[in-house]
RNA sequence: GGAGGAGUGGCCGAGUGGACGAAGGCGGCGGUCUUGAAAACCGUUGUACGAAAGUACCGGGGGUUCGAAUCCCUCCUCCUCCGCCA
């Protein structure tokens, strides 16, 4: 959420920000401001008559018969207009904070203005392999070792569902590991969350309501529960309505989590394989962090995910998105993509970004020095470190072998039994 | 699932219809005193909107009333007891 305070003194950078953003977002904020001054208008005129009522219903008390009668009569029909005025403030209110809802973080001054096509390659790492033989798709490699079964999935559960079996349910289990085992090691505190959130806490991180089509929620006709699209929502919201002692920061978390997402209008793409699935494991990176200290908390956290691909030997290119590719939340963003084999392509494997005080203003997640200072606000980032599902199929398809057997990458065998391989035996 | 209790400012805690944004205490800040500090004493100390006057905020939402921290309904959270359960 953006500070409203700080929109009315400086509207025009605002105005200029949320263009930036893209157009969509530009309608939205011009509404939003026109909704604002509506709003200020009606409520001074409601304090004034509110003042009245205040000052005369005090003449009420002790007094009797018919000066009694007059008089009520009178502050009954201030009472019946304010509380007409104050529903109509109240819908204005309400449409006012769905709009300032709906406006994404404001872009980093740094980041290329436009859309995906704008978006800078800033390196890449690691080098791709020259295969002597045509590389295959993971899913045909999964289904030809038989450790993934798309088939069996779809009957039980419909498409954008896999299983993993035998050793690809192991090297799954392995990966997570590893990557939580690293993540610790480099200062993030572990975490097995809830999967199941109240729609407030969803909110917080900014899913709701600008994602919400794309959400699993619970059966219910009040209060349903939300299905967690990614550990950023409980790991942030750990610390709503906090404030933290300052001396504590940065704050840094790692979970490893089932993800689901309902996909909505990504029908047809990337419908094979296991890119994108309704659920997946995910494993999570949130940190909470002074002001000023999280643009170099944001390399940290992209260092902390680069790690994994360096140390797992996977190709990758480092990508800043422009101010409209960006994600709602954030204010920069640097994706990982790992190198795909069979498409010739990079794909996204991991997304860090700087959420600026854009998800505290909303959880009201703050810190001081000492209990008696005002609390400031923090900054929350978040970093996929790494999208399992995804560096499996990266795997399979970057450490495949003509004879359809897949190597194992170093850094995972000794989560694998020391093995080196999976072939149609399992693991060896 | 059943029965009961509770939720008030940075913290503790009083407050059952109007003078309550809220006693008192603690903590913080400023001052007096002191070579300095402590103690004591005096003052001050929430947030939002507004240029200001003012208005709103006592777990959330709704209601009764001219007027609600206070009465009613409902939801949430916590505590105690009973039941059920991995």
């Amino acid at each position: 959420m953006l500070n409203t305070r700080e929109i009315s003194q400086n509207p025009e950078f605002f105005a200029d920000a949320m263009k930036k953003r893209g157009k969509k977002y530009f309608k939205i904020f011009q509404e939003f401001t026109s909704v604002q001054e509506e709003w200020k208008t009606l409520k001074q005129e409601i304090d004034g008559q509110k003042h009245q009522q205040k000052i005369k219903g005090k003449g009420m008390r002790g007094l009797k018969g018919d000066d009694a009668v007059q008089l009520r009569q009178e502050l009954k029909d201030l009472s019946s207009e304010i509380s007409l005025k104050s529903a109509q403030l109240k819908k204005l209110e309400e449409k006012r904070d769905l709009l300032l809802l709906n406006l994404p973080n404001l872009p980093h001054q740094d980041i290329p203005v436009g859309g995906e096509e704008n978006n800078k390659i800033i390196q890449k790492n690691g080098t791709i392999r020259d295969f002597e033989f045509n590389p295959l798709p993971h899913w045909e490699i999964g289904t030809n070792l038989n450790i993934l079964d798309f088939e069996t999935a779809t009957a039980m559960s419909g498409a954008r569902f896999s299983i993993l079996k035998g050793a690809g349910a192991k090297l799954e289990r392995a990966l997570m590991q590893f990557m939580l085992d690293e993540q610790s090691r480099r200062g993030y505190t572990e975490v097995s969350p809830p999967l199941l959130v109240k729609r407030e806490a969803m909110v917080g991180t900014g899913q709701v309501p600008h994602l919400e089509e794309d959400t699993f929620k619970t059966q219910s006709d009040s209060d349903p529960y939300y299905l967690i699209p990614t550990a950023e929502v409980v790991l942030v919201n750990m610390q709503k309505n906090q404030i933290i002692n300052s001396a504590e920061l940065p704050c840094n978390y790692v979970a490893c989590t089932s993800c689901f997402r309902s996909e909505a209008g990504s029908y047809g793409r990337d419908v094979r394989g296991l890119i994108r699935q309704h659920q997946f494991y995910k494993v999570e990176l949130v940190k909470i962090v002074k002001t000023e200290d999280s643009e170099n908390e944001l390399i940290k956290l992209r260092k902390d995910a680069e790690n994994i691909l360096a140390k797992l030997e996977l190709p990758y290119q480092v990508v800043l998105l422009s101010s409209e590719d960006m994600g709602f939340a954030a204010t920069k963003t640097y994706d990982l993509e790992v190198w795909i084999p069979s498409e010739k392509t990079y794909r996204e494997i991991s997304s860090c970004s700087n959420c600026t005080d854009f998800q505290a203003r909303r959880a009201l997640i703050r810190h001081r020095e000492n209990d008696n200072e005002k609390p400031e606000l923090c900054h929350t980032l978040n970093g996929s470190g790494l999208a399992v599902g995804r560096t499996l199929l990266a795997i399979l398809e970057n450490y495949q072998n003509k004879d359809g057997s897949v190597s194992i990458p170093a850094a995972l065998r000794p989560y694998l039994g020391q093995a080196a391989k999976i072939d149609k035996n399992g693991l060896s």
